[in-house]
RNA sequence: CGGGAGGUAGUUCAGCCCGGUAGAAUACCUGGUUUGGGACCAGGGGGUCGCAGGUUCGAAUCCUGUCCUCCCGACCA
């Protein structure tokens, strides 16, 4: 079987499919638009998940479990609250299965065993949950109510793509109570702030934090906060979303609280998520055509050792000096695989690494073990070096380190090369088309003019930047006044 | 859901037009030689051709239906 992986010149979306695949991170089932992670591709998101969990916790959340299953009344009190609401979902309507009488060995859905009322499979958990909160909630004191689940859920999505929009995908999702709307609106902003500190601190990718404008926002929310992202294509990629929303699900599922007066009060609440959709994400920010390229803080292996040998004698050598080392990184917190498997050559072993994006990788041999040495090469940047092994742990940990700043650096740079001001139509669609990225223009803030963008462009708003200087100018589109400029960007 | 391309060995694919014993490469197993960037030789095992019907003496091949995948578009809390 070939192992090329396809150029991203060649074709960006067949590059991303081959990355996923023979990166071992996941394939597509049998199953319509879900696909199998694979174990190195789980223990990837293990660790994006256990680094994520650990800062909900440190920000005072607790994790807690809702059913998959949504009674279709649940959702009819959320959609008359606010309508809008995407309805691609899976519906569970029987519940038994029989023998087909017509056909041997075939099974049949029971059509006696047909549910009184459906039951959905959960697209998101707002119903179910908040229709749990209101019997956790009667007073203030019972606020605020800081409660996460990791859960899978399901979308009938029409088109699907591995990682980045699948039927059933992995994620979590915070929703909290709040006694009071500074509070509510506080939680909403500490959550996005989480969210990009592990994004660029963790996966060492650059996002810009800002709000969706109408037409983008999650239809129950009163505002969404997001944190935008820039593939190596030019589109952006929606990382993680932040909602405050309001009292729309107190009033939805009557959700009330006495307040210190003894005052009835509808509570305000959030909601926040991410999910395996990330590593797409990390995938195409950092990955080349020799492979995946993962940053050392989450890499499911930071450091693999492959000794190279003639005959047994030389080989028990290696073994030996490699047992010290790995015992040193091992006390050091890092991550080691010794690939002593005989059946494989170096060569293929130093591709089929590469193509799994450990970050580090050292090569020995009878040669280093005369010179006290390791040959060491960077996946990111493929350079090779020869190192002594006397301190070898210290400099390893040093370069795990500073694999993880520069892969940090090098998409900010390509991100900051790719945000263009413009100021008129004509640019705008030439930038869009030419050389892609995310493009800074002023915009009347009407919801038709952004329509009409999309129309003509593809492009949508991708968010408001939440630092964004004030400045007077045009709308690009309708030449109506503008206060600032908003980030326009086709999208994933 | 519209348009296009597919589903044959673990994997990538040929065979289909023009019906007649199921193929290649690679992976796997055995033995040997190898090992500093995807090794080589010899031998071997492995597939109800996505599924269900139909046509036919005979179907991977023709017809109908159906499921699934990929690409483009629409959709996307």
């Amino acid at each position: 079987m070939s192992k090329e992986i396809t150029s991203r010149a060649t074709d960006y979306s067949q590059w991303y499919n081959d990355l996923v695949i023979k990166g071992e991170l996941a394939d597509y089932s049998a199953v319509r638009g879900c696909m199998v992670i694979k174990p190195y591709g789980f223990a990837l998101w293990e660790n994006m998940r256990d680094a994520l969990d650990k800062m909900f916790k440190d920000t005072g959340h607790v994790n807690a479990y809702f059913p998959l299953f949504v009674p279709k009344s649940l959702f009819e009190a959320e959609e008359k609250n606010a309508e809008g609401f995407a309805k691609e979902c899976a519906i569970v309507t029987h519940y038994r299965l029989k023998a087909d009488p017509a056909k041997k060995g075939k099974l049949m859905v029971d059509p006696e065993a047909k549910l009184e009322e459906e039951l959905v499979v959960r697209p998101t958990s707002e119903a179910i949950i908040w229709n749990t909160y209101k019997n956790w909630i009667q007073s203030y004191r019972d606020l605020p109510l800081l409660i996460n689940q990791w859960a899978n859920v399901v979308r009938w999505e029409m088109r699907t793509r591995l990682f980045l929009r699948t039927a059933e995908f992995l994620w979590q999702e915070g929703h909290t109570a709040h006694a009071t709307k500074e509070e509510a609106i506080e939680e909403t902003v500490k959550m996005l702030d989480v969210y990009a500190d592990f994004v660029e601190n963790w996966m060492a990718v650059p996002v810009i934090k800002g709000v969706k404008s109408a037409n983008e926002r999650f239809a129950g929310a009163e505002d969404t906060y997001c944190i935008e992202a820039l593939m190596q294509d030019g589109k952006a990629l929606q990382a993680g979303t932040s909602h405050f929303l309001g009292q729309n699900f107190a009033k939805a599922f009557d959700v009330k609280f006495s307040d210190k007066e003894n005052k009835l009060e509808y509570v305000w609440a959030t909601s926040w998520g991410v999910s395996t959709r990330l590593i797409g994400a990390l995938v195409m920010a950092h990955s080349d055509d020799q492979g995946l390229v993962l940053p050392p803080k989450i890499a499911p292996l930071q450091v693999v050792i492959v000794p190279i040998f003639k005959g047994e004698e030389q080989k028990a050598a290696i073994d030996a000096k490699v047992q010290a080392i790995t015992t040193e990184l091992k006390s050091k917190g890092i991550s080691v695989k010794y690939d002593d498997n005989d059946n494989a050559r170096p060569g293929w072993k130093f591709a089929e690494y590469e193509m799994k994006g450990v970050p580090v990788r050292l090569a020995i041999g009878a040669r280093d073990l005369a010179n006290n040495v390791v040959e060491v090469a960077r996946r990111d940047t493929k350079e090779k070096s020869t190192v002594s092994l006397d301190g070898i742990a210290d400099y390893i940990a040093q370069l795990l380190a500073t694999i993880q700043q520069a892969l940090y650096q090098k998409a900010l740079t390509f991100r900051e090369a790719n945000i263009t001001k413009v100021d008129s139509w004509d640019a705008f669609v030439k930038v869009l088309d030419e050389k892609g990225g995310f493009v800074a223009a002023h915009w009347d803030g009407t919801p038709e003019t952004e329509e009409a963008i999309k129309e003509k462009t593809k492009a949508t708003i991708r968010c408001i930047p939440l630092q964004n200087t004030l400045e007077a100018g045009n709308c690009i589109l309708s030449g109506q006044p503008s206060t600032q400029r908003v980030l326009f960007a086709r999208a994933y």
